[in-house]
Order: C-alpha cells, then structure tokens, then sequence
DNA sequence: GTCTATAACTAGATAGAC
DNA sequence: GTCTATCTAGTTATAGAC
C-alpha cells in the first residue's frame, strides 16, 4: 500500500485542505496537485475527474471530522451540554474552516450536480450523530414525543453549516448567533426542571401539540451508505 | 437615464439570474454578459470587475428579495406565524434560488475576500427584518427578556441560508427539517397559552436563565449602509 | 459612452513516453 | 503505475476603435 494509495490519500488531504483553506472555486485540478505536491494528471488517473475527487474528499472529511468529536458528542446529556460542545466543535474547526467545506461543496451543487450524491452522505454522517444526540437529551423530559427529533437533527445540521459559512463573512455576527443558542439552552433547562406538578400540567398541555409523523422516504442521494 | 442605466440593471438582473440557476461557479464574466444579451467588456467597465458584479448584485438582491416579503413578515404576530410564513418563503424562493443566492457568494467569500462587505451587508438587510419580527413575536410572552433576540435573528438568518442551500442537494432532508421547526412552534405556543397561574411560576423560574449582556460592536464589514 | 479585438492566463482532460 | 507534454476551451482584463 505505499505508491497508489499514498498519492491517493495526499490527493484527498489536498482537497480537503485546499477546499478549506480558498474555497470550492480555487479547487482546481493544479491547485489540488500542487498543495499534494503531486503532478496534475494523477487526480484524473486516481479519481477521473476533479468532481469525483471532491466528492470522495466530502465523505472522507465528513467521516474524519465528525470522528474527531465523536467522544464529546456521546457525552451530552442535555441540551445546554449539546449547544456547548457545538461551540467547541465551531471554534476547533473555525480556523481550519473543516466544517465550511461542506457549505463549499453544498454551494458547488448547482454547478456540479453529481456532487450532490457525496454531499448528501457527508451530511448524513453528520445528521446521523446529531439525530442521536438529540434522541438521548430529549428522552425522559416532557418534550420527548413532542419534538420531531430526526427532521430537527436535519435542521440543525443545516444551521450549523449555514452559521460556518456566516462565519467567513461575518464573524462577529456568528458569534453572536451561537451566544443566543446559549439562552435558549437555558430556556430549555428551566422547562426541563420544573416540579413533577408544574411538569403535569404541561405535559397534558403538550398533548395538543401535534405529533411529528412517520419519516418518509429518504432523500434518493442518502439511500446508499 | 437610458444606455447606461440600462446596461447596468441588466447586468445586475443577469447576475442575480446566473447565480441563482448555475451557482458561482458559473457566474463568469462571459455567462452573466450572455444572459445580459451585453458585451462581456461591459461588466469591467461598469462595474470594475466580475467580483465587483457580484456584490452590487448581492445587495440589490437582498433588497429586492426582502422587499418581496416584507409584507407577509409585518403581519406575523406569533412564532407559529413565523414559521409559516418561513415555509412560504422558503418554497416562494426556491424555485428560482433567490436565497440561495448569499449561501452562494457566502461560499465564494474564501476566495473572493473582497465579497465579505457586500455579503454582510446583504445578510443585514435580512437579519433586522428578522429582528423586528422577533421583537414583535416575543413581546408580551413569558420569553420576554430571556431571549437574546438580535442574537438569535442572527442564528435564523444564517440556518435559513443552510436550509437554502442544503435544498440543493438533499431537497427531502430539508423538507423535512422545515417540518420539524413546526412541532417547535407548537410547543412554544402551548408555553405561551399557559393559565396565569403556571406563567406566574414559569417566569419566576426564568429569572434563573442569564440575561443577554448588551449588543457589542457590529462586524467591521457591515458598518457601513 | 459603447463595443471589438485581443492579450495573458488558467481550466479540465488526454495521449503517449517511460 | 507514474508523469510529461499538449490540446481545447474558458477565464479576467485592457487597449484602443468608433
């Protein structure tokens, strides 16, 4: 395993790096090849074309990343833990712009459809974890059953891409996104702690609310992983 | 006000146009003029370069955008209506992309440094209309006070844009977190129609949560307009 | 004020040498 | 399996015609 799969493996590094670090649109064959101090030509002999490469970058990266904070993310026991490590998560890979090359790769769809396959998976790796997450800090309290875990595992997932993208551009302002995130966690302590009586009286409350259905299809890209 | 004016609404239209179908990526000088029906050398000589384009383009949309909503956004009076009206928003504009548009030239930030201004100015026309929403929304409820609202009207805004931008690739997964966001307004109805008795207890409670702390300094790039 | 022609460069991709 | 040389097409930007 030393001359293919080491020149493959500086090609995803490369990628991901040069994603990272300049964007989808300075992605280019060259640029890649030269960050992996690699001749241009492999990437096309490796992977057939540099959207391929991309796409096999995206699930490496996504599996690599949310690998790296696997750990903490299986220690959150309630929702103020979860909007603490998210902020960990939003300062360990703000600087190397980790997460953003998913919101890069999310935005080179529409140029490159056949990206959307690999995008949908890279996702679904992180959808996947958060879905579990959620599922252990809403069990027991009085919103489990009320809150439609997977589609919120979906949207928050979303947002938090949507908040490293905001980030290049305005890093005060995700700043302050995520502080507000903290209020809400506060909100929500305070509701999971009230007295068995007050908690009662909103659970019969809640019944009101209607219940999130069933899933549904997948989306056609995430069925395969 | 007719030659140049003209050239340069068409150009900004195109602009907005091609960002909107082919994504960034394909928003070259060339492309934009075609759609334009414009001599490409037109972009540099009315608007400096390409990337120049792209940010007067960017507020305008915003501007227009907003303006489109404005309306149904004045008349939303509670979070349930806020979501509603973020669902007619959401499928509103994704047909055409509009939104999608500043996840676009938020990802073509990395590359094009010079965007960041135009960006975040785009994404304040979008973020105070939010605020004064959410003002509007939780005045009078027991979350008065509690929520950092500029906080969070920053934080919607930016999911909004992943949610925009995740419809690309994966348009079930985003449906889906749309749906969840329902069953959250629900539960927040339910705590705002609570019996004076249990809001008397909820409130005293709140007082727990820490306050939002004052506003601090705006980002550099959204001073100015 | 508008546009043509063109320069200088970079893109993805391939054929074929080694 | 690896890399050089090369092709075609598309990129930004400008100089100068009208």
């Amino acid at each position: 395993m030393s001359g293919k799969n080491a020149t493959r493996e500086r090609l995803l590094d490369a990628t991901l790096v040069t994603v990272a670090e300049h964007g989808v649109a300075k992605a280019s064959a060259r640029t890649i090849a030269a960050r992996a101090e690699v001749n241009p030509a492999l990437i096309f002999y490796h992977f057939g074309s540099v959207e391929d490469l991309l796409g096999a970058a995206c699930r490496r990266g996504a599996e690599q990343r949310v690998a790296t904070h696997r750990a903490a993310l299986h220690e959150v026991e309630s929702f103020s833990d979860l909007v603490d490590v998210a902020r960990r998560i939003h300062v360990t890979e703000r600087e190397a712009g980790h997460v953003a090359v998913l919101g890069q790769l999310l935005a080179g769809t529409r140029s490159h459809e056949a990206l959307a396959g690999a995008i949908s998976d890279g996702l679904g790796v992180w959808v996947q974890e958060v879905e579990a997450v959620l599922h252990r800090v809403f069990s027991g309290t009085v919103l489990s059953g009320v809150v439609d875990v997977p589609g919120l595992a979906h949207a928050m997932s979303a947002a938090f891409i949507g908040l490293e993208l905001y980030e290049g551009a305005a890093p005060r302002g995700a700043e302050r996104a995520l502080a507000s995130l903290e209020s809400l966690a506060g909100i929500i302590a305070v509701i999971d702690d009230l007295g068995p009586l007050e908690r009662r009286v909103l659970e019969r409350r809640l019944r009101s609310v209607p219940r999130p259905g069933p899933a549904g299809p997948p989306d056609p890209a995430e069925g395969g992983a």
